[in-house]
Order: C-alpha cells, then sequence, then structure tokens
DNA sequence: GCGCTATCAGATAGCGCTAACATGAAACTG
DNA sequence: CAGTTTCATGTTAGCGCTATCTGATAGCGC
C-alpha cells in the first residue's frame, strides 16, 4: 500500500532528491551549484556526484520564483531579416549561453504594437536583461523600460537618448566618411537612396551624407526614401527614379549593400558602367559587396561583436559592476572597393 | 505600525491583490483569466475591471512551477543565417504570439555540441513544445526529445524519420524538378553545386538532380561539394573550379540561391554571358533571384507559411488533439527566369 | 582556557500561481 | 417536493526552488 498521492508531483528529479541522495541540505545543493565557492570542496564533490547520477535538470521556473529573477535575457529586434540582426544575435548568444542565460526573441515586423505585445509578454517571465536591437522603439516602451529597472542594452547605433546602455557605431559618421570617399574620388553629384527613413540607423547614415555634401559646398538634392524595406529589389526599382530625377548623378550612396547590390543589378541590366557612369556604395558590408561584379565599396559593422560587447556589459551589470549608462561606440571600416 | 515584514516580497500586483480588489477568490482570477468560458460574465467583468485598474502582469514563473509547464516553445535553428530562417520563425511568432506563447531561440551554429547545451539549457524551462529548423540533429538529441515527451516539430525538410510532427517540403522533389526543367529547356551538362552536404535538405536537392538526370540517360559526374557555408562569395569562388574540371558544362544547379548568385556575379566577371554560355538555377527564390540580372530561376519554398503551420500544429497539440506523428509536405513553387 | 568573530550548513518560510477537491446554489428529474 | 445533477466559485495544499535566519563548528588573540 504506497502513500496515496494526495496531489500531484512531476516525478522528475528534484533538488531536494539530490540533497538526500548526498546526505546534505536541499539549501547546501542550490549554493553548490549556484555559487560553489561558498560550499566545502567536500561537500560540492559529494553533490556533484548525486547530480551526475540522478541526472538532475534544475526546474528554472521555481528558480526564477523564488529568486524573482531568471536566467533569461530578451532579444526584441524589428526584423529577423534586419542586416546584421542574426550575426548580432549569434554573438550575444556565444557570450550568454555559457554563463546559463538564454535568449528569449521577439521580431516586431516593424510594429509598433507588436513591440509592445512582446513585451508584455516578455516581462511576465522575469527576464534579467533586455537587448534591443535597431534603436527605434516607442515612447511607452521606452518608458516602460525605464520604470521596470532591468539592465537594458540598445544595440546597432548610437541611442539618440539611451534608456540605459547602449553599443553601436556612429552611423552618421559611417555615412559622412563614406561620401566623403567619394567625394575624394571626384564624383561630384553624389545621391542617396534611404530606405524606411524612420528608422534611426538608417536616418543617421544619411545625414552623414548631407553633411559630408554641405561641408565640401555640395548640395544633398539627389534624395529618395522609400518606405519599402531595403531589398535588392527595392534597390533596382529604385535606380531608374533617381536616372530620372537627376540625370547628371554620378555616384549613389544606398542606405544598405541590398539596396546598392540592387541598383548595381540594374546597372547591368540597363548596360550603365560601374563605376564609370555610376559609382556606388552601401553600408553593412554584407557578403554580397564582396561577391558581387564589380565589388561594392561599403561599411564594415561589426554586428557580432556589436552582440558580444552587449552580452559582456549585461553579465558585468548582473554581477554587481555598475556599468548602467555606458555608451559604447565600435569602430566601422570603410571598404573602398571596385564600385567606387 | 506596519507588519515587520519577516520575508522579502517583490512589491509587484499578485493574483491575490486582483481577487481582493474584485472580492472574489485567487482562482476564480486564475480562471477569468486561462479559461474565461469557465467564469460567469459579471464576475469576468469585475476581475477585468480590477486587472486593469492594478495593471496586474502575471508572473509566469509561478504559472510554470505550479502547472508543471511554460507558454515558451523553443526554437533551435542551425544558424539565423540560414535561408528562410528569419521567415520561417516570423511565421511561427506570428500565429504563437496571439495565443500566449513566446519564443525561446537558439542558434547552434552548426555544431552538435552547442545543440546539445542548447537543450539541455532550455528543458530546464518546461517548454510547451520545440521546434526544429533544418532538421540535422544528432542522435542524442532525437533521443532525448523523443523521451521528454514534449510535442516536437521539425521544420523544413521531409524528415528522415520524424521524432514527432513534421512540416516541410520534399527537397527532393524540388531538385527533380529543376533539374527537369533544365533537361527540357535543352542543357545537357548539368553540373550540381553543393555545400555543406550533411545537411539533409541540401542533400536532398542534389539527390533530385542525380535521379532527374539518370532518368533522362545522363550522367551526374559534374558535381562540386564544399565544406564552406553556401554564400555569395562561395559561389563566385566555386565556378572556378567547375570550369576547370567540366570545361563542357552548360548548366549550373547551386543549392541554394545565393551560392546561384555568386556564381552568376563570377560569370560576369569572367564575360560568360548567361545563360547563353552557362544557365544558372538555385533554390529558395530569394529577393535577390529577382532583382539580380538575369534574373535567376529558383525553386520557391514557402518557409514563413512552414512556420505558421508548425505553429498551428503545435497549437493543436497542446489543446489535447491528437495530430501528433504528422507529416506535413507543402508545395514549392518553379519559378522559370532568364537564368535558365 | 575564555570570549569573540568568521565560515559553512541546515531549518524555515515563503515566491505567486494552479490542480484537485469541496462547497453551495441553481437547475433539473420524476 | 426530495433527490440528483450541474455549474460557478472557494478552499487547501503544494509545485521546486531560494532568501534569510539560526545554529554549529572552527579559528583567533589574549
Amino acid at each position: 500500500m504506497s502513500e496515496a498521492k494526495k496531489r500531484r508531483s512531476t516525478g522528475r528529479v528534484t533538488l531536494n532528491d539530490v540533497a538526500q541522495l548526498a546526505g546534505v541540505g536541499a539549501m547546501t545543493v542550490s549554493r553548490a551549484l549556484r555559487t560553489p565557492e561558498m560550499v566545502s570542496d567536500k561537500m560540492r564533490e559529494r553533490i556533484d556526484a548525486a547530480v551526475e547520477e540522478l541526472g538532475y535538470i534544475p526546474n528554472r521556473a521555481a528558480g526564477a520564483l523564488a529568486s524573482a529573477t531568471s536566467q533569461t535575457i530578451v532579444v526584441i529586434v524589428p526584423s529577423l531579416a534586419e542586416a546584421g540582426c542574426g550575426e548580432m544575435i549569434a554573438g550575444l548568444q556565444q557570450t550568454l549561453l555559457d554563463e546559463g542565460y538564454q535568449i528569449m526573441l521577439g521580431d516586431a515586423q516593424h510594429l509598433r504594437q507588436q513591440e509592445e505585445s512582446l513585451l508584455t509578454s516578455f516581462l511576465q517571465h522575469n527576464p534579467a536583461a533586455v537587448v534591443l536591437f535597431g534603436g527605434d522603439l516607442g515612447e511607452t516602451i521606452r518608458a516602460r523600460l525605464k520604470a521596470s529597472r532591468l539592465p537594458v542594452v540598445e544595440v546597432g547605433a548610437m541611442a539618440r537618448s539611451p534608456i540605459d546602455m547602449n553599443v553601436g557605431v556612429s552611423n552618421f559618421d559611417a555615412g559622412y566618411q563614406l561620401t566623403r570617399h567619394l567625394i575624394e574620388r571626384g564624383y561630384r553629384n553624389i545621391g542617396f537612396l534611404c530606405a524606411r527613413q524612420e528608422q534611426w540607423m538608417l536616418q543617421q547614415r544619411m545625414q552623414g551624407w548631407q553633411k559630408a555634401l554641405l561641408d565640401n559646398y555640395l548640395s544633398p538634392d539627389a534624395i529618395i526614401n522609400t518606405s519599402e524595406r531595403p531589398s535588392f529589389s527595392t534597390g533596382a526599382t529604385m535606380l531608374g527614379e533617381f536616372l530620372l530625377r537627376w540625370p547628371e548623378l554620378d555616384a549613389l550612396i544606398c542606405v544598405n549593400d541590398e539596396l546598392a547590390a540592387g541598383v548595381l543589378f540594374e546597372c547591368q541590366r540597363r548596360h550603365l558602367a560601374v563605376p564609370g557612369k555610376l559609382a556606388i556604395a552601401g553600408f553593412d558590408d554584407l557578403d554580397v559587396a564582396r561577391a558581387c561584379y564589380p565589388t561594392l565599396t561599403s561599411v564594415r559593422i561589426p554586428y557580432r561583436k556589436m552582440g558580444q560587447e552587449a552580452a559582456e556589459l549585461i553579465l558585468r551589470q548582473l554581477a554587481g559592476e555598475s556599468v548602467s549608462g555606458t555608451a559604447l561606440a565600435l569602430d566601422f571600416q570603410l571598404q573602398k572597393r571596385q564600385s567606387s
């Protein structure tokens, strides 16, 4: 007659099982696993052996409940298709995984409302920190995050008014330097193809271009701003528009490499020599920029590194170090290639 | 004299606070939120109002602990850079989010060991289900997942021996039909550029090509298999190799569009007419295939749809419907374009 | 030896929620 | 109308873990 089981029980191995086998208190096992340095060597060995023997897997939900914090890092991106986004996440994960954290991902699909519901949903998990890519969140969300007192890292661009921490590159400078490079090469009618101008990162690139032209007594007129996503085909489509409105154009900077490559393809289609008839340059230094013909001048942005740095900041913050408010500007690299 | 606070308390609004304000039992609030149909209209309204007033945010950790299951869906991908991966995740999320589930993402970076540690780490969260993209997991993991009795969906290809559910397209058929298309167009020396052959999805495309050639009394000799990732630049690099070894080649199928575009770029560089001198075709129907010059023949794979279908399956399974073991084959679409 | 502090281990009491059961009232039955 | 069924709600008892406190042991100078 086994005891009548009054209530449920998952049947899984628990901390207590381990403690019993090791002949120690449950609390000691907990400590041995989370803060090994607080437990004597003898105990630790005994406990590790018991953990091994039973194949104990901690229950994070219980831990999160008891400690009011989880090992989960929330990442919200405007879209997974965003250039560099995957790289960034890979960098993040690489650093975080070893420390036992995991990533909860949200793709906002460029929708304010989606962002909101993602955040609402994610906050229910008591995340340890939040990472935001692209930095174009609405005011409501920024306020909510600020109020949450969670470590927050905005990754990608240098934020106007960071919520908390920030890791990025100066997209303004990148735009400026790329434009100056074209001016130095002798181009004078330099257009700019922008897409989704509402994205701060992209907007900054555009403003760098403007400033560079103005500083050189050239006028930043030739600009088109489309609301399409910055894709190859958008680039291909928009070239026609440019040629129609500014026939004298001799160079075109595109707000990212996909657009730039799209423009290049359209040039090939129209038998316009690149860079003879039109120079082209982009941003992000995607693989395509190195592979296409002619190769594309671009600006390399260290997305993976950003992820790693963001992870480092989070870990340090969580470890009690006061890095709150840090703004880390990483270097970009101008990649001069055949298209300019 | 406030009561001496003996223990901690997060200070956040809890279910009990809501219950007190609404003047009902805690359990009723829980029910009103999770299974509204089990609560009378009157109560529900009262409770909803209280929730609103207090700005109550449920604590998922507590829920997960009490119910031994969470609203988290684990997604493991070989790499976020994988073609279609982002699309698939977006599709998944779109369907899952409304139902209150969220995605916990793991990028295995094509490493067996990484997969393992991701899974270990994720299982600590009591996920409700697991989604695997690409379907190239090691035996250990497959066994562990099977043992976990969790709903598992493999997405991307039709699995050899599915762990549980499966949503994909027949990459073999896709390879076969694409090859047949080229044969019908009159090409006879059709090569195949593969990368990462160990990936089932890619391997199947290759075998479809083989079969199609054999069925037409052509020999599938011209094949190169690189261990590089299937990128634009890999494509550009490998063309040289092909031309060296099989000068008579008149068509080249690449295991994905990035490779195909890379090959196209290299053709441009070498002034080889496409498709005059060499026809090119790829898989996945990425945006680049539509934008480049000439446009690339490809096979459209409905990645987003896969994600949606996978989510549906999971939801149905979790709702108690018995869809375990379902294998869903979606249609692909041959996109005939200029490059062939 | 004495008291004193540092160190480690255990006991206790929840964290906030939900499964399972108990209850009471209304809605049926013949 | 008693007796049964149904339904909406309340009560109880944890889920598995950790914060906090208490106690035991060891180390220290004097």
